[in-house]
DNA sequence: TTCATTCTAAAATGGTTGTTATAGAATGAT
DNA sequence: ATCATTCTATAACAACCATTTTAGAATGAA
């Protein structure tokens, strides 16, 4: 029987991750990951692959845990308003002060619309979003007939503010957006 | 006397430009600019300085004439409802049919909120865009008390559809959303 | 022990990076 | 013609890149 693997996949998993959200897919080297992770460069070619597949698993289990993680939390069971409003203000809270963004925002950027895979992984993490904003708004507007408008809207609000906390944009001035734009969104739903 | 340039500087800067737009910082060679601009790497270094030098003309040149360009040029002595309606959508009109995105955008992601040239020169077009929504709003709801969480709001939504054009999300869906949200717009005004 | 496996550490590979230096041809004014 | 300058082309540079290979130590079951 073989040696039996030492190190945990998914803390390193998430190392990995933490690293390609601050410096992106081509400004993090092996080195960089070697250090981020504690593992040596052979040990991540032996247990994940090369870079491009450690980067593709890093995205995968990103929107798993986080993008989707996010929504379950904010907005599964709750009522939609206050789960909407803690759902955007959630992106103002990045618990190091710093802003790294989001890795799903930041590769949408970084690799554009090619064929790559790591644009199919964008895709599927923007439709776990547009679906969820379309399930809160049905439930909030039941006979609102342009749910598929409102969701892409906010689909689009939501990178935005990614955009936005990525670049040092004062955090004050989107958390006041945020809680004006649910209060208006109340205000239509009395 | 010397000899004089050759060369313009500004379809060089252009040329530039759109390789950093495509690739970003990181992902842009001095060989790629040498064959985008036309120029040895001998008259980009005379001529320009390094790398960064390059990007931050680029980056300059970009916001005074296409984000500022094209703010002047749809909402400039325009009536505003319409003129907002144009802006947006000519977010999705890119002429080679592939998706660049936004300089300004593409670099606040890649570089993030750091101290660096660069982020400054993202803060002050985000700063342009957002006193020209401000502008247009107080234009439309001379009475409305929450401009600037409008305009805030109008500045995520332009980042926002810039993250997903650059994804390559269907045009098609951004547009519809665009209309609606402009439509929305123009029943509140009346 | 034996042996397959899993780790670490180090070296080597082949390529690309940004930048500087060099040499030579072209230019334009004195 | 002289001379400073501006270009192109090429080479050199040191640094870094992703990846593979090597050697050696640790592990755990047969």
């Amino acid at each position: 029987m073989p040696r039996s693997i030492e190190f945990q996949i998914e803390p390193a998993l998430v190392a990995a991750i933490e690293q390609f959200r601050h410096n992106g897919y081509g400004g993090t080297s092996i080195k960089a990951l070697e250090r981020a992770t504690g593992l040596s460069s052979g040990s991540l070619y032996n247990s994940f692959g090369d870079k491009d597949v450690i980067f593709q698993k890093a995205l995968t289990h990103y929107n798993q845990m986080v993008v989707e993680g996010r929504i379950d939390e904010h907005l599964r069971g709750k009522p939609p308003i206050e789960g909407l409003r803690s759902l955007f203000l959630s992106l103002l809270e990045e618990p190091d002060g710093g802003s790294s963004g989001c890795l799903l925002t930041n590769s949408a950027i970084e690799f554009g619309s090619g064929d790559s895979t790591a644009s199919i992984n964008v895709q599927a993490g923007f439709q776990m979003q547009e679906n969820a904003f379309l399930a809160a708004i049905k439930q909030l507007f039941p006979s609102e007939p342009h749910v598929a408008q409102n969701a892409v809207r906010m689909l689009a609000l939501y990178q935005g503010v990614l955009v936005l906390v990525r670049s040092g944009y004062p955090v004050l001035k989107v958390r006041d957006m945020i809680n004006h734009e649910i209060d208006r969104l109340e205000g239509i739903e009395k």
